[in-house]
RNA sequence: GGGCGUUUAGCUCAGCUGGUUCAGAGCAUCUGCCUUACAAGCAGAGGGUCGGGGGUUCGAAUCCCUCAACGCCCACCA
């Protein structure tokens, strides 16, 4: 077999795949194996892959691939999301290029086209995914919603309607004047906004002195809204207001003059004015003073009817109006600059309105007191653990969420409305005349007769049921694959929808399954780019993923994102991360083409350092592989690969190889060859989770295969127990080899020249002699009593190693060297003596550490004793 | 305003309940090598007062207090 001197992932990557896929070997179904099942959080249906899902799933796919590989039946099951919002956003955006307003559709007509549009786009994301190579059950694939999982919604809000847990009512809600619908509390965010500070003057009404009251906002629009101002009954500077009323500026309404402790005495004047229908609290303040309501805003932001002034401009527009005519009116006392946070829509990024409206809400607190112990108690675990902190803190705050959204594209609440006033709630159109039809007592009632209610539920109302409706528990609760699959295994996902999508699901989980829906969360980090900003389409700084896996294939691009990715860490993202990744796969590459390219004899013994070398990577093998197993149950990713990593450049490749390597054009023993093919397979099933195709690729190779054999579904390897002791002598072996390495490097002298060792006394490592005369050209290895004069010499431990140059010693080079270790061991030997002598740290310190400090006395001691000695010797 | 987290080599990070020569890893840097697997490589080397200050202790990167910087989450001060 002929292998290029490079790598190629193009070469072999689409072929591997496919092969998976022909040979089915991502499929599950329910056996007598432990299952391991891992969902993905579905990404937008017709979203496409950027870096943060890259990261996400590389990091499912090594778990998946991982359990799969450790016998247990792995079953990932992909899917996308409708994501209501931002995709009926983007079908309103792609109608209005075409000339098409929403306004002028049916809901029947747009959703059509919210169809096509998702036919069209939908699931490319899923395809990009394969080129990562995620090996995702795909025949699972679902979307929230298909029938199944439509279904499923409609039925659990029946049921929580049922349960008296979901209710209708007027709230003040969180308005997108953009999108026109209603969001969460989660779906705004907070930004700072320079704004402006507006000094208003509100006329006391028939005061002799032509007063003003002063009342300081930000938005000057909404005084059409006012229906009071209010000031704090213990305000002295403003007790002259007491039971009067004010004018509304430019408006010319009277308002009382309210009192309540809610306002602030030091802030702004300590007069607030009081618009109930647009402000929170102020919402609050009428309920709470019988307060008229005026709603001057349009669904869309701008000044309704109601307002009587500058109905149908702009919020933002009026808001720039009004503060040139409050001057004209002489009613703007100043302006002061001023910062604030506003709330913003996640989804459209324009600034959210409050607003009283009617809409569909399901009490949390229920959800809520079952969702937190099973948290703390770490019954479910959060990798890394600080989110529970963050976790707890909103359940025990929880609000009621509101779930209703005023979209087309969605799942359409089963409320229908009695032509008589009052509604049922069903599953179907039919079971809701029935429904209606014993509500009403008219039995003539016709479905014609209802009206479903109009809006959507919250994309996530269908999302928090993903764990259990994938395996459809929620129509046919206990069939055989919620019953093995359930609760799910691992869940990873980003800590920005930890009260989105992860605290509800666990809500859902209690509540319908009775248990949690998965056992652990891994939170990944954001990925940002390597000066550690966000990636966005804006700051052009997101690398396409696609294009990443063309420059440096899929492995490559794999390992570069988990080289940076400790859990919960933000990654700081660079190409540069991707090419390390690149060029180990190259490194893989050659050590394969050299072990290939061997003939093999069955002549020859085994060489004494083969042996050696063996035993030893045998023995370091298993160590790697019980610090892996460490660090993969405690989800620490990027370190496992880090430790395979050095396992396979450093030592198998920089160490072993070079230990068993043949001389050139020489063959190799059968028996060193056959246990570093085995060496390498092990290798290759180790690597396979992080780096799926070219482990694939060389696993084919490495044996004759049988047709649809493949190393995914090989079992990992075991570590055996293994001998430290060895390995630590091993270490004392390269450290060895390296001085000599060192002496050559310094002296120039070639490899091809054969040297010799002087081991000053008893050699610790005389069992591995062979290998370092094999690593090192040496002609000779021999324990002497004293050092022959011209060498240059070096300690391992407390044994000194001496290399006889003759004539190309440096004797004052060589003097300055010992010089300066000697006056280090000195002043090392001197503060062990110090501690020594402490009378409390003898007295106070464990046994164990005294004895510790006594060693490296004594060790020091005989470094000293050989040091002064080589230099008297030079000196001679 | 509350809460959480971070600060260790040029960069990204590891150092668990204080004690092995503990100050580490990878990358980057520097030096020497086109040695017949790999220059996307090999061999070697340098590099840090562990954010500042104080304390506890025989002993502190590690525990306590305090200050500072940065980041995240939550919160109705108009």
């Amino acid at each position: 077999m002929e292998l290029a001197s490079k790598y190629n992932p193009a070469d072999v990557e689409g072929k591997w795949y496919q092969y998976w896929l022909d040979n089915k070997l991502f499929s599950s179904k329910p056996d007598g194996r432990e299952p391991y099942t891992v969902v993905i959080p579905p990404p937008n249906v017709t979203g496409v892959l950027h870096m943060g899902h890259m990261l996400n799933n590389t990091i499912q796919d090594i778990l998946v691939r991982r359990a799969r590989m450790k016998g247990k039946n792995a079953c990932w099951v992909p899917g996308t999301d409708h994501a209501s919002i931002a995709t009926e956003a983007k079908v309103v955006n792609k109608l209005a290029k075409e000339g098409i307003k929403k306004t002028d559709l049916t809901r029947e007509e747009f959703l059509k086209h919210a169809w096509a549009w998702t036919e069209e786009h939908g699931g490319i994301i899923l395809k990009q995914l394969r080129k990562l190579g995620a090996s995702c059950d795909w025949d699972r694939t679902a979307f929230t919603m298909d029938d199944i999982r439509s279904r499923s919604v409609i039925r659990v809000f029946v049921d929580l309607y049922n349960k008296g847990l979901i209710y209708r009512g007027v709230r003040m809600v969180n308005w997108d004047p953009k999108a026109l619908t209603a969001l969460s509390d989660e779906e705004v965010v907070y930004k700072e906004e320079h704004g402006k500070f507006y000094y208003l003057r509100y006329k006391v009404e028939g005061d002799p002195e032509g007063r003003y009251a002063i009342v300081a906002t930000t938005r000057p629009e909404t005084i059409m809204g006012d229906t009071a101002m209010c000031i704090n009954p213990n305000d002295p500077k403003n007790q002259w207001l007491r039971g009067k009323k004010v004018i509304v500026p430019l408006v010319g309404r009277v308002i009382p003059v309210i009192e309540d402790e809610y306002v602030d005495i030091e802030f702004g004047t300590g007069c607030l004015k009081v618009t109930p229908a647009h402000d929170v609290n102020d919402y609050m303040l009428g309920e709470k003073h019988n307060l008229p309501s005026i709603d001057i805003f349009n669904d869309n932001g701008t000044i309704s009817e109601a307002a009587g002034l500058y109905v149908g401009m702009d919020r933002f527009d009026v808001r720039k109006q009004i503060e040139i005519d409050l001057d004209k009116a002489g009613l703007l006392e100043k302006v002061e600059a001023y910062t604030n946070k506003v709330g913003f829509s996640e989804r459209t990024n324009v600034p959210i309105e409050p607003k009283l409206s009617m809409q569909w809400f399901l009490k949390m607190q229920h959800f809520a007191d079952m969702a937190l112990p099973p948290v703390m108690n770490d019954a479910l675990r959060f990798f890394p653990p600080k989110y529970k902190n963050t976790y707890k803190n909103w359940l025990e705050n929880i609000k009621d969420w509101c779930i209703s959204r005023q979209l087309w594209w969605g799942h359409r609440i089963p409320a229908y409305f009695l032509p008589t006033g009052g509604f049922v709630v069903a599953e179907t159109p039919e079971e809701a005349l029935e429904l209606a039809r014993t509500k009403s007592g008219n039995l003539e009632l016709q479905l014609a007769d209802l009206r479903q209610d109009e809006d959507c539920l919250d994309t996530w109302f269908s999302s928090w049921l993903w764990p259990i409706s994938l395996f459809n528990g929620i129509l046919n609760p206990g069939n055989e694959e919620i019953k093995y699959y359930y609760p799910t295994t691992d869940l990873v996902t980003g800590p920005d929808i930890i009260f989105f999508w992860v605290a509800r699901m666990i809500m859902a989980g209690y509540e319908y399954m009775g248990d949690m829906p998965f056992r652990n969360v891994y939170f990944t980090g954001i990925v940002r780019d390597k000066i550690g900003r966000k990636m966005s389409k804006s700051l052009g700084n997101s690398p396409d993923p696609l294009e990443l896996i063309d420059k440096y294939g899929a492995d490559g691009v794999r390992m570069g994102m988990m080289l940076s990715a400790p859990a919960g860490n933000d990654i700081l993202f660079d190409d540069a991360l991707c090419e390390q990744g690149r060029n180990f796969n190259n490194k893989i590459w050659n050590a394969f083409r050299l072990v290939k390219g061997w003939t093999v004899s069955d002549e020859i013994a085994q060489p004494e350092s083969a042996r050696c070398a063996t035993e030893w990577f045998d023995a370091m093998l298993s160590k790697t592989i019980t610090e892996m197993d460490d660090l993969f149950s405690k989800y620490r990713l990027s370190e496992a690969l880090m430790v395979v990593y050095k396992l396979f450049w450093d030592e198998f490749s920089s160490w072993y190889l070079e230990m068993v390597k043949p001389a050139y054009g020489s063959p190799i023993d059968r028996q060193t060859y056959e246990r570093t093919l085995a060496f390498f397979d092990a290798l290759l099933r180790l690597l396979h989770p992080f780096m799926p195709f070219i482990t694939e690729e060389l696993w084919q190779h490495l044996a004759d295969r049988k047709p649809g054999e493949s190393i995914m579904v090989q079992l990992l390897p075991e570590a055996k127990p293994f001998d430290a002791a060895l390995l630590a002598r091993f270490e004392s072996v390269k450290e060895v080899i390296g001085g000599i390495r060192t002496i050559r490097l310094h002296k120039n002298i070639a490899q091809k020249e054969a040297l010799q060792l002087e081991v000053i006394g008893p050699n610790p490592v005389a069992g591995f002699n062979s290998v370092i005369a094999k690593l090192c050209n040496l002609s000779d290895i021999r324990e002497v009593a004293g050092k022959a004069e011209g060498a240059a010499s070096f300690l391992v431990g407390t044994t000194e190693y001496a290399v006889p140059l003759g004539s190309l010693i440096n004797v004052e080079e060589e003097l300055k060297k010992l010089e300066a270790d000697l006056k280090y061991q000195e002043g090392f030997l001197q503060s062990v003596l110090k501690k020594l002598g402490n009378e409390k740290f003898v007295s106070k310190a464990p046994a164990a550490v005294i004895e510790m400090e006594r060693k490296k006395q004594a060790d020091a001691e005989t470094k000293i004793a050989a040091l002064k000695e080589s230099i008297a010797a030079l000196k001679k």
